[in-house]
RNA sequence: GGUCCCAUCGUCUAACGGUUAGGACAGUUGGUUUUCAAUCAACUAAUCGGGGUUCGAUUCCCCGUGGGACCGCCA
């Protein structure tokens, strides 16, 4: 058995696309799971659009989600002259071809398909040239001589079996008219030279792999497996594109999603085991398998993203928690003071419970990350005369507590209760806007036990 | 339009010929003598349609319908 080996291989024009996180997850849980590598090939062949800070961009978003390649990354931009080598052997085995055709040329027949609404296949012009003369000045393409009849069928980890008729295949370019390769050959010689054994991908690539198939086979190389994984869909059900809100990986860093909620999230999105809905990194490596992910398209829910987020920021180590919402405000918000760390690290127990994202923990905390707080008008007019009342009269009560804590606390809001014939919440609302500025919260008794004493009683004292 | 693919609750999915069609998210309702975005409980909700095959079809086959992908000298 040779060893397994995978890749992602996205191109530097943009950041990471969720998309593209979730085929790189795949390939890479696949390869862990087979105990093979992984490898990561950087396609910055269009010169145009590709650039370098991308390229960091998307290995830092990979390392984010946990996901490490073997390896130095391949750059497939240094290996063009072996590109152009194999278009030079299939040119010289007849399996590839001069089309010296203009722009203008290949622009009509496009434009006849589209009239006729078919689809573009290059008329083969220059395949047999017999009685054609080469043009003077002009550089031509290389095309590869595509099979005309019957079909290419290509057996796939998830399709099944992908089967199309060869008559619907045009003779693709290989090599363009400066001489660089396409994508077509590019990926196949590298995916060949890489000792690719599983090609893992979209979809959208389906058509793809018929025409590198042929590449492979007239070169006489050994054709890998191919998986073609569903797209993601966006919420109108369309492939996702960078146009959408939420599609790039940034998109959920910055609102304080942890990453192993996204990596849970995307690994269930197409692919299931039994009723888990929980994985650690370790169980989804032990369980991924090609054959249970699904066939047809998923869309991108955000409720559930932020439910698995939810599920995780409860779960994992506090301390580790804390680091991620430090890391995470001093990016996407504001820096929190150190001075407030004990503060907000012993309160992370409770804060952690009603929160989402790490967004929803800084907004929480707001009342502990910040000297003085801000109450809303409309909270403001909750704290009528008899709220205000009882914040006094707690006051003067807390003041001479000697032991902080819950039993204490209890007695005097149970006194005020008494006293004036009301609920808790008549005691509760007016001291949780007074402590927080707000009336949604942690627990009353959460509160005044992660503040200072101090600053309970100057927050009181500011209510008048 | 051509080629190819897909089809179970609103969403993600389980059930690889025999289940009262299961779970999760969302939604709704109620409890939690304190807020709710927490928690607990309950409820609503699906096999796209039509034909076969079969003792029996969500599952296999065909047709229709709907959705999607591709149709670059981009990757």
């Amino acid at each position: 058995m040779t060893k397994v080996a995978t890749r992602f291989a996205p191109s530097p024009t943009g950041p990471l696309h969720i998309g593209g996180v979730r085929t790189a997850l795949f390939n890479w849980l696949f390869s862990k799971n087979q105990k093979g590598s992984f490898f990561l090939r950087i396609e910055d062949t269009d010169k145009e659009r590709s650039k370098k800070e991308y390229k960091k961009q998307i290995i830092q978003s990979l390392k984010w989600i946990g996901i490490e390649h073997d390896g130095k990354e391949y750059i497939q931009s240094e290996k063009i002259n072996e590109h152009k080598k194999v278009a030079e052997e299939l040119l010289k085995k007849g399996f590839a071809y001069k089309c010296y055709c203009s722009e203008k040329e290949i622009e009509e027949q496009k434009n006849m398909a589209k009239k006729k609404a078919m689809a573009f296949v290059y008329n083969r012009k220059w395949r047999e040239p017999k009685n054609l003369t080469v043009p003077a000045g002009v550089n031509p393409v290389i095309r590869f001589k595509s099979k005309i009849g019957g079909n290419t069928i290509v057996k796939d980890l998830v399709q099944g079996e992908i089967n199309i008729s060869n008559s619907t295949i045009e003779d693709f370019v290989i090599l363009r008219q400066d001489g660089s390769p396409t994508y077509q050959l590019s990926a196949t010689v590298d995916d060949h030279l890489m000792n690719i054994t599983h090609v893992i991908r979209g979809d959208d690539h389906k058509i793809n792999t018929v025409k590198q198939k042929q590449i492979y086979d007239s070169m006489g190389w050994e054709v890998p497996n191919f998986a073609h994984i569903p797209l993601i869909h966006s919420n109108e059900g369309k492939k996702l594109s960078k146009r959408d809100k939420a599609s790039t990986i940034e998109d959920y860093i910055k609102i304080g999603i942890l990453s192993d909620a996204l990596r849970n999230y995307l690994l269930r999105l197409g692919w299931s085991f039994k009723d888990k809905e929980i994985f650690t990194l370790e169980e989804s490596i032990k369980h991924f398998a090609l054959s249970s992910v699904g066939k047809s398209p998923s869309r991108l829910d955000m409720s559930r993203i932020l439910s698995i987020n939810e599920t995780y920021i409860k779960n994992i180590n506090e301390d580790k928690l804390f680091l991620n919402l430090k890391t995470y405000c001093e990016i996407y918000k504001k820096k929190i003071d150190p001075k407030f760390d004990s503060t907000l690290k012993k309160s992370l127990h409770f804060l952690k419970n009603k929160a989402k994202t790490l967004g929803n923990i800084y907004e929480n905390a707001q009342y502990i990350i910040k000297d003085q707080i801000q109450i809303s008008s409309e909270d403001l007019k909750l704290l009528d005369d008899l709220a205000k009342k009882i914040l006094k009269e707690f006051l003067k009560e807390f003041e001479n507590i000697k032991n902080l804590n819950k039993d204490n606390l209890e007695k005097i809001i149970k006194g005020l209760i008494d006293k004036h014939k009301i609920n808790f919440k008549g005691v509760g609302q007016p001291l949780r806007i007074a402590l927080t500025g707000s009336k949604f919260g942690p627990g009353i008794y959460d509160i005044i036990s992660s503040l200072d004493k101090n600053k309970v009683i100057e927050r009181l004292k500011m209510i008048k």
